[in-house]
DNA sequence: TATTACATGTAACGCGTTACATGATTCG
DNA sequence: CGAATCATGTAACGCGTTACATGTAATA
């Protein structure tokens, strides 16, 4: 359900067509919440169904029409009602993990090579929200309110990489076994 | 697809019933990946089907009739493959990011306690896996590579929810207002 | 007496991905 | 000439949750 309401977020803070959403949902929000455009469009037809959006046509020369949504008044009850509700603790649901446990009946190698391609995933991640830590947040202490729930959001994905990063790094530690190594220096 | 992994990691170290799965994945594995006993019936069934797994009907007294699961020699072949694909980078998916991001449209005191209810939850988790690091791999220069392994998915879940109790805390510092406070004592 | 453990499933429904489908405009 | 951007969708399929369904035995 929650793609629902991180549409209605999207269009609390402005009208968008469903083309607009798929490409907000590419940033900002979407650092942290992904969706298809396909999805998007079939969410947005039944939230429309259900009175929590409004559309409007717009005709368009050489292009297809727009279709431009706008949240409603029991869009944005729906939201507050929802911002009531606590969260559950969604479990982390990771290929990955799985991957390493199971690694005794895999191929180490191929799986070691995994784990440091996802580390380099991971820094080239940090560094691109760091950026945006350093150019849009740089004082936090002068956001508005809006600015401030961003950036909470934003630090929340880079405590998030940092901490893959920092996993990443003890599998290498445990997993790279010294005494395999060419040069034989195996630890104590 | 990863579901189809778990088991067949599940199943490589020993066998088991659809009922002992449910079980193991309420722990251990199950730490970082949650199943239903539903859905491991319905995937059993199908992983039967495709040669991955071969099940024992084993009757017992009173009770119904247990269907005792193996790895094959494909399900090992399959699993051994898989270790060689690179996984993708999932995405955060997390709802609790969505209402955060959304808190100038929602009940503020609503959404700061339900952070406190979720800093507390992570306390909770990570005390528990603590007590299991300290208790089951008090020593990590002494581990087997299977347990190293599942040693290795443990620091994934601690770091995981380091950096989530982290986050609490930050929401928290930016967004309890102190100017909003009753004392008035609002920092310069 | 009620709940927990044991043991297996079906059905309905929503979420999410991949592939397919169409068609104009602009940029390299 | 091909690729990207703009713009909207349908169809098929797998994953995941919730509710429903059945029945015994031990424990509190």
């Amino acid at each position: 359900m929650a793609l629902e309401h991180a549409i209605l977020v999207s269009l609390a803070e402005r009208t968008a067509s469903g083309y607009d959403l798929t490409r907000r949902f590419d940033k900002s929000i979407g650092y942290f919440w992904r969706a298809s455009h396909q999805q998007i469009y079939k969410v947005l037809g039944r939230m429309e169904a259900d009175g929590l959006v409004s559309s409007k046509a717009v005709p368009q020369q050489g292009r297809p029409d727009k279709k431009i949504y706008a949240i409603t008044e029991d869009g944005r009850a729906t939201l507050l009602a929802w911002s009531r509700e606590p969260t559950s603790m969604e479990p982390l649901r990771s290929a990955f993990a799985v991957k390493v446990r199971g690694l005794p009946y895999g191929d180490r190698d191929a799986v070691l090579a995994d784990v440091r391609r996802r580390r380099e995933q991971h820094l080239a991640t940090l560094a691109f929200y760091r950026e945006d830590e350093a150019h849009t947040f740089g004082d936090p202490a002068a956001l508005d309110s809006a600015q401030t729930a961003q950036y909470a959001v934003l630090r929340g994905g880079i405590l998030l990489e940092e901490a893959g990063l920092a996993w990443c790094e003890e599998i290498l530690a445990l997993l790279s076994d010294p005494s395999a190594r060419p040069d034989g220096s195996a630890t104590p």
